[in-house]
DNA sequence: CCAGTATGGTTGTTGCGTCAATTACCCGAG
DNA sequence: CTCGGGTAATTGACGCAACAACCATACTGG
């Protein structure tokens, strides 16, 4: 195949469109981070490992589905559990079930931790995103950011149990069933 | 001030739309800095400064200049200049005004790197993102990310020219007028 | 039941980003 | 004119993430 000579170039509102997505893309996780860290010493990545823990039954996830839902490599994951376990946030089990594998299971303190964390976490996601939204931008913005997935998600690996209404910034609310 | 004692969760819309988001801007850079690795040998950051080089007058631009328009730090975009350097992408010259300042110029090999690059950028813009959308979600979005940005960028530093069409991956079709 | 392969995780190395400290330069007040 | 404070950028040290190589356990066919 001779490659494409003239790729088709964006139209002048698909370039605005991209170049303000591209600027929301690059400040947003800068955004959450500062916030977690200053206020809960927490990345926002680990938030995600504690909010994936704390809406599983049992509180418990392998390291694979743990990185899956995270979109993380498990190298990575697995420095991150380190040091979360030395932080007495999640303690490491070998799987009874599969000795290769190794469970994740969230202490009490990670709980509380994480319940300390998501309201700060919440004030944040409204004043970046929702504080400026109209109800009906709401609604665009998950259905475009849906559309989105099926190209960079196909397999909705992150996607999760979006139905069933997971969150972490949900989890609040939820007595404790331990 | 008595901390606010329960914070207003979000909504079950609210939730979808900000779970989506949280995917598409932890899975949008991968995607983009992969293809351009792949392609080009370049980082989504790098492109990003060869593309404001090469929008400017003169294809100069100053260090802090630079720096404000990609979102980045002044040391990271030393290191990322320094780098680039050494590929010949760019070449540094202590401003004539301000011998403080240095001035970031665009070689033509970095020119050429970028004219090369861009056609596979766009590519994976539109896979990744307008492909999937119809045309009044492109609206939609242009109005979302630019209020977001309202709340996220105050300062407005990241809009650049967005006025006057920049890009990047509008480059192409300029003149080789050097 | 044993060899070979596949799967699940961990460990080291490299590269990039951030923070703190430093250099070089400009400019205004005495 | 010079001294001090402020600005522009570079440098070095440290932390985190990706990649690759590695160990351990599980499954499969002969």
């Amino acid at each position: 195949m001779p490659e494409s000579p003239d790729p088709r170039w964006l139209s002048d509102t698909e370039l605005a469109a991209w170049l303000r997505l591209l600027a929301v893309v690059e400040l947003l996780p800068g955004a959450l981070d500062s916030q977690l860290r200053r206020d809960s010493s927490l990345t926002h990545f680990e938030y995600q490992v504690l909010a994936m823990l704390s809406e599983t039954p049992g509180r418990t996830l392998r390291m694979s589905a743990l990185a899956e839902r995270t979109n993380a490599t498990l190298p990575r994951l697995s420095h991150v559990v380190t040091r979360m376990a030395e932080r007495s946030l999640v303690e490491r089990s070998t799987s009874p079930e599969d000795r290769r594998a190794t469970d994740v299971v969230l202490t009490d303190a990670g709980w509380d931790v994480l319940v300390d964390a998501a309201p700060g976490h919440v004030r944040t996601a409204r004043e970046s995103a929702f504080d400026a939204l109209t109800p009906e931008q709401v609604d665009q913005l998950a259905e475009i950011a849906g559309a989105m997935l099926t190209r960079l998600d196909p397999e909705g690996h992150m996607s999760g149990p979006v139905d069933g209404c997971r969150a972490g910034v949900r989890t609040m609310g939820a007595e404790e069933e331990r």
